[in-house]
DNA sequence: CTGTTAGCGCTTTCAT
DNA sequence: ATGAAAGCGCTAACAG
């Protein structure tokens, strides 16, 4: 079923029937009525391979995400996806869990696909041989949640966010935070957010302390031993977490500990992920806009494409954040203290 | 970049290109590794969209899912995601939000694509246009978590699960077990799995009882006002849900009545999603191999397609389920009785 | 084992 | 306003 079907079923040369397409206006009134109805007829769907064969534009784009079992990503890909729908056009996600190696297989994947143009997440910014590639191709990107002043970016300020949290806290009368992490070295985001922690925390000159887990049991034993000291004076009354899983197992930790969540111990999260607020309690954190900062990601990019140039790094996008007070979150009990 | 620089560099013809990348064992070694270098040295990449075009086939699958911000469709997502990208194959996401008018939409804008076949799961697999639509088109395609005669499905069996589920719960000592669900209408699965709850209600003698939620806000007024009852001797000891989203919301919903899980209120969900176990009290539920669904969706369609012929519905695939017992489910206590 | 060549379905000059 | 025709990059006969 292609254009010569139609063209023939309407009476018609094929360049008439792709102009009908493509460019209604500048085909008659009269012919176009009738190409549209053969097409109907015929159930005609012009065949994007040859389109983009032809124009060398596919219409479609490519997403990196570390992984979609995180909802924050898997949110983020929803975002993206509507984005892209609405528009016409369509997506390959690839995941990489975290891994240049994956990154850099993704980037070959796509390049095959000649994609029109990429949005992605990547581990560290700053040292990324993916996005050295995708520069050296020339192939227009956004990057979503990294910040790096040399590369086009749509984030919050996860660094002004923290420091806000923390100053917050302090208010609130906590003065004990710890700060939770995975290894700060495989994510330029959760070395951001530590150096906002770590500056709010010497504005109130208190002492600022890491710990940072590895990501692979539930309830790691650092933490429970942190935790379950019996020194009540030395006990955090805070946990900063540098994202929301780990706060939910910051708070699954506690609960073994012993401790109550928030009376004896308030835990945050960053990312604001949709299932936070479901829980009990429910989970307070900085929230992101997640579809948001996806659906934003694609809007840039398409735009760039539709006026034939890349999104460049000055024009990056800083989406609000917002501190979602929730129930694991609250002033420390006079017992704590 | 393409085949003809190749061949030029190499010093041979296109064709023989061509053979080297796509039957290099028919290609005398020599040239062969010339080809190669020549490729390497040029960062030649195939094109997709030509060869395509050319072979009708784009070693891209569709794939139609309710919504990524439902977890478990996430975790299938992800297994779809690897298996393909283990074999080479792309994806095409799209989603549904459980609505027929966005699965024909997203069945548009794939046919387009000429993807070489689909991977989707449905509202109802009975009364689906899109289903029918794609019989007609001829496409393959596989179901994920539906279940139906007439269809290839990979899922598992939720009605024995389910059934299964209350047995065990009857036998811990709980009579009073109430099924929450989102509208029955809107999904076969749920329904499937009313129907293993209500066999095994009866098979025990036990009055059997659905409460349809509205999907909409975080703890629904009929569901505290049922468990929030003064009345003791008819407030359940178990809820079952149809879902693991739908089980948090329970909990919620029950801690904000001020019954305590699993103490005054066993809560179980259905699906295993992977954040369920790191909750505190971690949630019971029946799990399904998620991401195995995924995988094995991915292989089922992708063996079919290697030998040219389509999915047939004789030989869908049952995945074992099996009972996550945690700490959200138990006996009842001698007070609730 | 290798080369020549005809299209896959579409868009886009260039004519008319 | 419409048609004729070239060609996007590739594969698969076919010929040698």
């Amino acid at each position: 079923m292609s254009i010569i079907n139609v063209a023939r079923q309407a009476g018609v040369s094929i360049a008439t029937v792709s102009r009908a397409f493509n460019a209604p206006e500048s085909v008659a009134p009269a012919t176009r009525t009738a190409v549209t109805a053969a097409a109907a007829e015929l159930g005609y769907e012009p065949n994007l391979s040859a389109r983009t064969l032809r124009t060398q534009r596919s219409r479609t784009l490519g997403v990196v995400l570390p992984t979609l079992l995180n909802p924050v990503f898997a949110e983020t890909l929803a975002g993206i996806a509507g984005a892209a729908a609405d528009a016409g056009y369509s997506i390959i996600p690839l995941t990489t869990d975290y891994r240049e190696a994956q990154e850099l297989q993704a980037l070959r994947l796509l390049s095959g696909r000649s994609v029109d143009g990429l949005i992605l997440t990547v581990a560290d910014a700053e040292r990324s041989a993916t996005l050295a590639a995708l520069k050296r191709a020339r192939r227009p990107y956004v990057l979503a949640y990294n910040r790096h002043p040399r590369h086009p970016c749509v984030s919050v300020d996860g660094e002004t966010a923290m420091a806000e949290l923390v100053a917050r806290l302090q208010q609130l009368g906590h003065r004990r935070i710890l700060m939770v992490s995975g290894h700060l070295s495989a994510s330029d985001r959760a070395q951001q957010r530590y150096r906002g922690y770590a500056a709010a925390m010497q504005a109130a000159h208190s002492a600022a302390e890491l710990l940072e887990l590895p990501f692979i049991d539930n309830a790691p034993e650092q933490l429970l031993q942190r935790l379950g000291g019996a020194d009540r004076q030395h006990r955090p009354t805070a946990l900063v977490c540098s994202n929301d899983l780990l706060a939910l197992r910051c708070m699954r930790a506690a609960a073994l500990a012993g401790l109550r969540v928030p009376e004896d111990l308030s835990v945050i999260g960053f990312d604001g992920m949709a299932l936070g607020t479901e829980l009990r309690p429910s989970l307070a954190s900085i929230s992101q806009p997640n579809e948001g900062i996806g659906r934003r990601s694609v809007a840039w990019l398409l735009d760039c494409l539709d006026r034939g140039k890349a999104p460049r790094a000055a024009d990056s996008l800083t989406l609000p954040h917002q501190l979602r007070e929730l129930e694991s979150m609250r002033a420390p009990s006079c017992s704590t203290l």
